[in-house]
DNA sequence: AATTTATGCAACCGCTTCGAT
DNA sequence: GATCGAAGCGGTTGCATAAAT
């Protein structure tokens, strides 16, 4: 079934809003406040859908707003921001006062992208721009759900902790790649396995439930691999029989 | 001076999230 | 727990203006 028109006004009207619309707009939430954008235009007496108010409002006449050029020390907030929030925009302009998500997104795509670039950083990872990410090494097992606050510097610190890309490859997979085995987009879901003994790897939970549950887990780990890449050996060499569970491995030329 | 191209920003669209029922 | 409507969010578009040809 088609959605449903966002306005419940058939003509409202659209594109740029006149300085009239914009007086009765400010007009009306200064005598009965924000909120209940969906009645806000008919009561307001605006040809406008409510979330054309909404934006329009939060974007332009909030009279908190703070016009004018980003300045240096917000240019470098908004990049250590986007470096551990991402294109969170809202989180974003949430520690930014007097800045829209809207502002700061714009103000992110025409000028910080290009800022970046020019320093030899890809914007997207604030990753070096000649090191391309499918050079990366997994994340540790420890690292299942990162908080907003991880950084990508947390991931190139057990990079830089191996000598060479061999190195890495050999650790993760067992053995170096010879360029030709080197595809892999591996998704794998799993229970987390730990030796017993290491006690200051785990969350320190009051009720140690976790600590039950894992000592329980301990031996008995269930891994669920699905994995493209270039096959070795006829089964999974990492998981064929470790855990209890086979995974059917087809032949690719059949 | 006229035309084309690039840039910046306001506004829109559609999806997701949240709260009420 | 399911459903629905409203609000919020992020990606994208369209237009005005500036810069280049």
């Amino acid at each position: 079934m088609p959605r449903s028109p966002c306005c419940e006004q058939a003509h409202a009207n659209k594109g740029a809003w006149t300085k009239d619309e914009d007086q009765r707009l400010i007009h009306y939430i200064r005598l009965h406040g924000d909120g209940c954008w969906r009645s806000l235009p008919k009561a307001a007496g605006l040809l406008r859908c409510g979330k054309s108010c909404r934006l329009r409002w939060i974007n332009y006449l909030r009279p908190d707003l703070k016009r004018g050029n980003f300045t240096d020390e917000e240019d470098e907030l908004i990049i250590k921001l986007h470096s551990s929030l991402g294109n969170k925009w809202s989180l974003i302009a949430g520690r930014l006062p007097g800045r829209t998500d809207n502002e700061i997104k714009n103000y992110w795509n025409t000028h910080i992208k290009r800022k970046l670039i020019s320093r030899g950083i890809d914007p997207q990872t604030h990753r070096p721009l000649n090191k391309p990410a499918a050079n990366t090494v997994s994340k540790p097992s420890c690292i299942k759900n990162p908080s907003p606050d991880f950084k990508y510097n947390e991931l190139t610190q057990f990079k830089s902790n191996s000598d060479s890309l061999e190195q890495q490859q050999q650790q993760q997979y067992g053995h170096p790649s010879n360029g030709q085995d080197c595809l892999n987009l591996e998704l794998s879901i799993g229970i987390r396995v730990s030796s017993a003994n290491s006690a200051e790897s785990k969350p320190k939970l009051e009720n140690n439930n976790f600590q039950i549950v894992e000592q329980a887990m301990v031996g008995k780990a269930v891994c669920l691999c699905w994995e493209l890449g270039f096959r070795t050996s006829e089964i999974c060499s990492k998981c064929q029989n470790s855990n209890g569970f086979y995974r059917y491995s087809r032949p690719l030329d059949s």
